[in-house]
Order: C-alpha cells, then sequence, then structure tokens
DNA sequence: TGCATTTATTTAACATGATAAGTATTATAG
DNA sequence: CTATAATACTTATCATGTTAAATAAATGCA
C-alpha cells in the first residue's frame, strides 16, 4: 500500500493550512473567520449575488453560508434585496459598513500574500496554481 | 487587486474537495468520517501512538482528535493503554475489529485513488507531490 | 524536598462541514 | 388551469475546525 504520507488530500490540506496560517490572525483580528471573508471577498468581485451563485463562488455549502449569512447580516455587514422575478431568490450585497471592512482588510492580506509570493517564488507559484487547476478540471469532467 | 478565481487556498480546497468527493461515499457506506479514517490509517501505519504524535500524523487538531478518540473507543475500534514512564500519555492501537475494519476498506479506497492516477497522470500527481510538499516547507522554515 | 513552569490532553464555546429533510416558490405536463 | 415535479433555500443533526481555558502529570530549579 501506499505511504500514509503519500495522500494527496492530506498533502493539499497541509498546503492550504500552512498558507491559512499566515491570514487567519488579522481576519480574527477584524471578528471575521476565514469563510465570512471569503463570502465578503466574493460579493465584492460580484456586486450583489443571491444565494446560489454565492455558495458557488465562496466555495461553500449550502446550509453553511446560510448560517454565515444570517451572522453577516446581524452585524450589518450585508443586507438582502428582496427583488427581480422570482421570490426564492434574494439578493445579497454587502452594505457601506462592509465595504468599509474589505477596504480596511483587503490591503493587508495582500501584503501577507505577496510575501508568499516572494518566499515560494512566483515561477512555482503558477505552475501550482495550474497544475491544481487541471487537477480539478479533470476529476470534475469525470462526472 | 489580485482576482477572486486566484486565490491559492481555494484552489487548494477546490483541489481537495474533488479529490475527497469520490472518497467520501465508500467511508460513508462504513461509518466513517475522513478525519476518523485518517486516524485509523495514522494507527495502522505507526502501530501504536499516543494522542499528540497521532495528531500530527493525521493532521488533526488536538480537541478534533480527543472527540474522535472517543468516537473510536465507544465502537470498540482503538483502545487505549495506560503505559510508560509518562501518565499523561495512554498509546493508542487498533482493535482486532479496526484493524479488519481497515484492511476491508483500504483495498477499496487505494483503487478509487488509482482511477485519479489514470485519469490525471502519475508524471503531472507526481509534479503536484512535490509543489505541494515544496510549498509546505517554505511556509514552515519561515516561521 | 517544595514549588513554579512546562508539557500533554481534555473541556468549553462558537463556527463551519456534511447529509438529509423540510418549506416555499416557480416551472411543467396533461 | 391544476396537480406534480423541479428549484432555491432553510432547518435539523451530528461531526469537526478553531481558539481559549482547564486539568493533570512531569520537569526544573532554589
Amino acid at each position: 500500500m501506499r505511504d500514509f504520507k503519500h495522500s494527496l488530500p492530506m498533502e493539499l490540506m497541509r498546503a492550504r493550512e500552512a498558507a491559512m496560517a499566515r491570514f487567519r490572525p488579522m481576519l480574527r483580528d477584524h471578528g471575521l473567520t476565514e469563510q465570512q471573508w471569503r463570502v465578503i471577498r466574493a460579493l465584492v468581485d460580484a456586486g450583489g449575488a443571491d444565494v446560489g451563485e454565492l455558495a458557488r463562488k465562496s466555495c461553500l455549502l449550502a446550509p453553511s453560508l446560510t448560517r454565515i449569512l444570517q451572522h453577516l447580516e446581524s452585524r450589518s455587514l450585508i443586507k438582502r434585496t428582496q427583488n427581480s422575478t422570482d421570490n426564492r431568490r434574494a439578493i445579497i450585497s454587502l452594505t457601506a459598513r462592509g465595504r468599509r471592512l474589505f477596504n480596511k482588510i483587503g490591503p493587508r492580506l495582500e501584503s501577507l500574500y505577496s510575501v508568499i509570493e516572494d518566499e515560494f517564488g512566483m515561477e512555482r507559484l503558477e505552475a501550482l496554481y495550474t497544475l491544481l487547476a487541471e487537477f480539478y478540471e479533470t476529476l470534475q469532467a469525470s462526472r
């Protein structure tokens, strides 16, 4: 049997955790979890989206996203706009307060990311991105 | 700012999830979560270990591992041996029942893994392993 | 020896992950 | 039109992730 060390899901997790360990403290200082931040960032990127779209963009399962949106709404970081022709989907968007929080945190995370780029090197980082995207596509394609 | 799509932690997570989606149903059929399986596999690999060692090998945080061990013990898949010169650390090991479960599931997971190897190709898979290990080492080294 | 410190593990509290089931709304066949 | 199926979310439940605090045993030092 393959060596226990050589488990792809574990290696992916370890690499991810090593990166997140750098970002998490700053997010925590602002009272945000990693997942809450992903939602905020997806909303900046999309500028308003329904729950399904948001789930895909932020890589969160629907039940998790439901809870996170309730939390962010209670902190007045997002709002829901009951709209459109379909009453099942509300449109989620950032409040002014949510945008301010993003503007404060975003640049700091970017600079942490730059450190990683410098340490690991852009070429290898790009190679890693490419392999990861190809891996994902390969596994999705055969479903 | 960098494109939202281009977030390394997210890409690592997506790749991992794509792989896990293949393994999880079978584990579930045997009443095991992914994390419980990691513990069992680490125990096969180590043949008995204290909680700290097990946490490192299975990439689990201590509080999670505590709960998982309680669960596995209640199912008689593992046992604790109060031993050694240090009464803080009990030695965890698989029961005969735990080993039987491993022998039943292990080969099936291996064959699922082989499918991924075939689809993605061994060369690219090795390249991915190498980059992930290097990435992890790089980020750990500068702590 | 006696006590403060460190180490190993567990508890606690809150947030998310994963699956199944429930609810409300929209689309569709007949 | 209307009953039925499909869609979009939400709830519910149990397991794990994450951090801080508690507990207990071992270590180090005066």
